[in-house]
DNA sequence: TTAAAGAGTGAATTGTAATTCATTACTTGG
DNA sequence: CCAAGTAATGAATTACAATTCACTCTTTAA
């Protein structure tokens, strides 16, 4: 046996497999999941189609990967805001408008990771990643309660309605057309809508 | 020219459609949309594919049909009881459980209806049905503004975040498995969420 | 009874992508 | 340079349903 695999090639291997998946985003950001197949996936990333398949065994198995690195990232950036500092109040907030805001900047992703049609191993991830968020909402609803800021209630609840709050208002609507004009103030009316929800109001 | 259409055969004919119609429901409210084929449709009615076509012009208008039947079957059962008597409070109450009791005795179409991942036309179709909803519930919240049972707010968003609401909490669970217990409680509690962000608190 | 028109049939076709695999091209260390 | 292994190729295959269509069967009313 003389050949064996190098650093030099696992390195490219592995940069050209970080290729594949960011083309594969790209597509995904420019026309949702259902606009990616294998054939313009290796097209774009300028392979032939077989080598596709030295790098993921399926193509589901490749949507699930790329559907986890970006709702990884996306949840990552949520929790970094919900951890900081800041009241509950403040935080919540917080949360909620980068959510909206991110969802308004990439439209097509959003919607994608959210809502599109896919199939039922995505449908599976959705699900954890809709968690994911109602989890993180939960934390902070949670220590409002406790710091008597929100009122008590079931927070399990209350942290998967926020989710379903911003899904059904905000991005539901980005269905219908490219640019669907979303007004700012719409984001302060979700919170505020939230907010009363989980308030003791100051009367 | 010697044979024309009859009353009979247009009652034959229209029978037949509904037996389709029919088939193609049981299959839906079994195994969601996913699992309809025209094979498995044709089947089941007891006829030939090429006669489902004589029906039907195109599976997806036969979905599109079935949906519109479901939902609009639905929407009408809600808004009867939106314009029923009572108070806006209890009617909002009234419509979130005739709502969430529904969802809860037929899981597989629910979820079907509100989440399952079909096709573009589906989704177009599945907008205006929860557009619908929205509209029955800003109705109730307008009027208890009216009455100054609920707070003044934007009572579109609010009657998009109910629906969201109760999707989420309460439909998206379902996608997981068959017999997802779902408390009886939660219905109370998401009524007391949506009635904590419409009204005005008593002290 | 029969010609005309509609209804029903289901095997064959089509469409669309995913997936495979025999073949060719590279890489490596001796 | 070579042999052994690995990677890349893309035309061909497969999978899976939707859809078609040439044909047969029914119905009608003269």
């Amino acid at each position: 046996m003389v050949y064996r695999p190098t650093e030099k090639t696992k390195t490219r291997k592995e940069s050209r497999r970080i290729l594949l998946l960011n083309c594969a985003i790209s597509q995904i950001n420019a026309g949702g999941f259902s606009s990616l197949t294998m054939d313009n996936l290796a097209n774009s990333a300028g392979i032939a189609v077989g080598t596709v398949y030295k790098y993921f065994d399926s193509k589901s198995l490749l949507f699930v990967e790329i559907f986890k690195i970006l709702t990884e990232k996306e949840v990552s950036i949520i929790r970094e805001v919900a951890i900081g500092c800041g009241t509950p109040y403040q935080r919540l907030n917080e949360a909620i408008a980068t959510f909206s805001r991110r969802a308004m900047h990439s439209q097509k992703q959003s919607y994608a990771l959210i809502f599109e049609p896919v199939n039922p191993m995505i449908e599976i991830e959705r699900l954890k990643y809709r968690k994911a968020y109602a989890a993180i909402f939960k934390q902070i609803i949670d220590e409002g309660i406790a710091k008597q800021e929100f009122i008590p209630q079931p927070t399990d609840l209350a942290a998967t309605a926020i989710v379903g709050i911003i899904a059904e208002v905000l991005i539901r609507p980005l269905t219908q057309d490219e640019n669907t004009h979303i007004e700012n103030t719409l984001i302060e009316k979700i919170q505020e809508f939230c907010i009363r929800a989980l308030t003791i109001r100051q009367l």
